[in-house]
RNA sequence: UCCUCAAUAGCUCAGUUGGUUAGAGCACCUGACUGUUAAUCAGGGGGUCGCAGGUUCAAGUCCUGCUUGGGGAGCCA
């Protein structure tokens, strides 16, 4: 007998199939009733809808019906019918019910009731079961087909960056090391520092912490790339915004200048914001409903929003003038500091309530790599801040111009021995060219309502965390 | 990593100034109910009070250390 998925059932025009004998099957999410019916409640994931079972005690296995508690895992042979009750369309009256998997309550750690995002993290191999999982997970997905779909339509091409890196300066952050070496027996050389040449690759490799570079040079030859991987950061971070590994969609444009890239991250996560109203319309009830009241109304109020472009030295003078009317600060505003997060939530939650692109940012608290502007003092870098997210991307106009790209790195004293093909892209048919990087998981904590960035990601990696 | 708050039943939490046998709601089990919507009603079982020390006649409660978790900060996406 054909099995149907719950999302058919429920979305689709099934009037043909009424009162035909169908096939579901999925996990039982409660069961209620009295002497004579049952109603179980079955998901299958496909949909956080529930179907309805019926359950005609007086036909029933009582033995069976026992055993099918929360949780258990069912297949329902039946008559699909229009429901008699409130609250759904359709139901199923049980005919035959196969159980493939029962679940203990007496151990069961799920409940029909909620449970707290902490105590759901410490079982992370059930917690995609509940309905709020069971909502982010499915959006997770959906936004990143959105992603494809955006790059796609665009002509940009997906390229696949490498996870094992040999480069030290990529500049972003600690890095997790790789190595084949026995860690109780390491080879050393004879001034007593690690023999790497002994080691799989024949030198120091690491996790990367971003694709950018390596994505320079699919967007030197094809004109438009993005990468869409997971990325590594082996900082001690441990905040509700921070992932040991994450998900980073990074774009890399060819002939780019800084209005193209200020636009196109504007018109990137509108098409994200508005896909997810569009096609996750059941999932994002749920979330509105039962996470964040207000979620609905701030993504339909981002994507009719223009982003606020502010460059730095504006920004500095509306947090002066700010402070000299008697908003108070922790940290001390001046031209060239790095914003402290309360400067970017002043500026985004209350001066402009609205998505701000800050640009124009001064060179030295800025990456190597960005393009210099000719006040010899500003590089043209990025950052869409978003509210209480903060920074959801950060990018740049890169520095095309061999000369002026080596000038910084000898300021800066990078290490550039592993770095020659990067140079190589500046010293021939160098080319204007931008990019950015998104963090999938901020932006699914945008998109979702979440609080917390280890909940819009299956098995998060966090600092003395790798369970599941 | 720093600051701060917390840890009591399967879950969420209450527990007074340190004082007899540590409570509630939900979950679970049993029973009732002719179609329920996180069903409802009645009854029942369920505890190494995070761990290790200390103070005290007496510690869930006070002190010290550790562990784990939340929030804030920094690093960033």
């Amino acid at each position: 007998m054909q099995r149907y998925k719950i999302q058919y059932l429920l979305k689709e025009d099934v009037s043909a199939l009424i009162d035909t004998t169908i096939c579901v099957k999925g996990w039982v999410r409660t069961k209620r009733g009295n002497k004579n019916v049952a109603f179980i409640a079955l998901n299958d994931g496909s949909i956080i809808t529930n179907l309805q079972i019926v359950v005609d005690l007086a036909k029933a296995d009582e033995e069976q019906m026992r055993r099918i508690t929360t949780g258990a895992c069912i297949g329902v042979e039946g008559k699909l019918v229009k429901s008699q009750g409130a609250g759904q369309s359709v139901e199923v009256q049980a005919e035959n019910i196969v159980i493939y998997g029962e679940a203990d309550p007496e151990t069961y750690p799920l409940q029909k009731k909620g449970h707290s995002m902490e105590f759901l993290r410490e079982i992370g191999h059930l917690r995609p079961r509940t309905n709020t999982f069971g909502a982010v997970m499915r959006m997770r997905h959906e936004m990143a087909y959105a992603i494809h779909t955006f790059f796609h339509n665009k002509g940009f091409f997906y390229f696949h960056t490498p996870l094992i890196t040999a480069s030290d300066c990529e500049g972003a952050g600690e890095m997790f090391q790789v190595t084949t070496m026995d860690l109780n027996n390491i080879p050393k050389k004879e001034d007593g520092s690690v023999d790497y040449e002994q080691d799989f690759f024949g030198k120091q490799t690491a996790l990367t912490v971003s694709g950018q570079l390596e994505g320079e040079l699919g967007a030197t030859a094809l004109g438009a790339i993005y990468t869409f991987g997971p990325t590594f950061r082996a900082e001690n971070s441990n905040t509700p915004r921070h992932l040991a590994e994450f998900w980073m969609v990074e774009p890399e444009m060819a002939f780019y200048d800084l209005d193209d890239l200020t636009a196109l991250e504007e018109e990137f996560i509108k098409f994200l914001v508005k896909w997810a109203l569009d096609n996750c319309k059941e999932d994002l009830e749920f979330l509105n409903n039962m996470i964040d009241k207000g979620l609905i109304e701030r993504l339909k109020s981002v994507v009719d929003t223009e982003f606020v472009r502010l460059p730095y030295t504006e920004g500095i003078k509306i947090l002066e003038e700010a402070v000299a009317k008697g908003h108070k600060f922790e940290f001390p505003v001046s031209w060239g500091v790095d914003l402290a997060s309360e400067h970017e939530r002043f500026l985004v939650e209350e001066h402009f309530k609205k998505p701000v692109i800050m640009i124009d940012y001064p060179k030295e608290i800025k990456a190597f790599y960005m393009k210099q502007n000719d006040d010899g003092r500003t590089v043209q870098g990025t950052d869409v801040l978003f509210p209480q997210i903060g920074e959801i991307i950060g990018g740049s106009v890169r520095e095309e111009n061999y000369d002026k790209l080596m000038t910084r790195i000898t300021e800066l004293n990078i290490p550039m021995k592993d770095m020659w093909w990067y140079l190589d892209t500046r010293r021939y048919g160098s080319c204007p060219h931008a990019g950015f990087g998104l963090g999938f998981e901020r932006l699914m904590l945008f998109v979702t309502g979440m609080a917390n960035i280890r909940d819009v990601i299956p098995f998060p990696r966090t600092p003395k965390t790798a369970e599941f």
